[in-house]
DNA sequence: ATTCTGAATAATCAACAAATCGTTCAGTCT
DNA sequence: AGACTGAACGATTTGTTGATTATTCAGAAT
């Protein structure tokens, strides 16, 4: 039982090496069941399959993540627009990073994503809780107050998709999607028009 | 000289067919020389290869496409928000049915997005002016006013990739997607925080 | 002189064979 | 009985060959 676990994470240690080193497609699972000095089959024992083992070190990897971006969403001493900054920045510079200096984990994050489409909807999810968790902050400190939070959230990360796929960045460098983030940060939090907004609050419930 | 012009617009005229009817790819030069009873070799003295000739189906289509969209851009009896509205609904749903009725068409403006990102790029320059335009026109009828337009522009686009990219909705219905533009259109023209506005207008021009 | 042809060329594609690799499972070991 | 092995299997990938096709250009036709 307890046994079971050491082996495992023996497995993803393993895995871990070779995906990094050599990349996803690269790595047999007989080299990685050679590595922990037992057979390919044992593995199946452990992982229904190989990119179970890509998806335990990617889970493992985000939920790290995730917590970082926990906390800046409820920072202290900074307002809500800050921590929605800070919150969006955080995301585009770990996509852009992992593109730049570590392209295998970039392609086995893509790989996990294209394979496993609930993955990708279970990170967005997850995200998406941040989003919430920073807007109920807001009220609680006052700052401002949204009706229909999760639905919102929704929408933030509709309008921030570009910033989340690098496949859309098309060789644009970090500075230059840092400004357009800002940008459309701006949008949203501001609006188009600010001092039309009461007008157009009632008619908006159609 | 004006010879060369009749010519041109028969080699078009072929390949349309060709093209709508058996695909891009599945069309050969030989095929579009043979039903304008020429050589293959001629074609070259009219363009420049089989790319460009879908380049120039493309270019024409699309600027009926763009006429129209100029039209709801500064259309009378609507507010900015409707014309808006109007404007990115339209985009959204001439890419759809694009997709959905007209697989050929659809993989062709693929071929040349991805064979000529300065295509892309001259479409989302011309879409961004007509953006700016709808701006102009709210300005001149007092609907509001907008400092930078051109990168405001810029932002609207940015925030709304998402509904021009086929490739993310993998599945979406169109009524969906018309929820989702909907919401994050509110976003935008509303802001998150309309009522806070005024506090934090002026430092966000840090 | 200009317009066009069509064979030659080089690049791309399709089809097929060989090899590799993920996965399974009958059976061995402890 | 439970943990594990490794040969066997089928799917996928890789490598190769032949054909197709975009493109060029020397020269024919007008």
């Amino acid at each position: 039982m307890a046994e079971k676990d050491t082996v495992r994470d023996q497995i993803v240690e393993a895995a871990k090496k070779r995906f990094s080193h050599f990349g996803y497609a690269k790595t047999t699972m007989a080299e990685v069941a050679g590595d922990c000095a037992m057979s390919p089959g044992n593995l199946y024992r452990f992982f229904p399959g190989k990119l179970d083992i890509a998806e335990a070190i990617a889970t493992e990897d985000y939920s790290k993540h995730l917590d970082h971006l926990r906390k800046i969403a409820v920072a202290p001493g900074k307002d809500a627009r800050q921590r929605l900054h800070d919150l969006l920045f955080e995301e585009l510079r770990r996509t852009y990073h992992k593109l730049e200096k570590d392209p295998r984990a970039y392609q086995m994050a893509r790989v996990i994503s294209e394979e496993r489409p609930k993955f990708a909807n279970w990170m967005l999810e997850n995200e998406r809780k941040i989003l919430v968790e920073l807007m109920e902050e807001a009220e609680r400190r006052g700052e401002f107050s949204i009706a229909d939070k999760e639905f919102t959230a929704e929408m933030v990360q509709a309008a921030t998709m570009k910033f989340r796929y690098p496949q859309l960045w098309s060789k644009l460098t970090l500075p230059k999607l840092e400004r357009e983030l800002e940008g459309v940060m701006d949008l949203i939090v501001r609006g188009l028009c600010p001092n039309a907004g009461a007008e157009h609050t009632a008619e908006a419930a159609e």
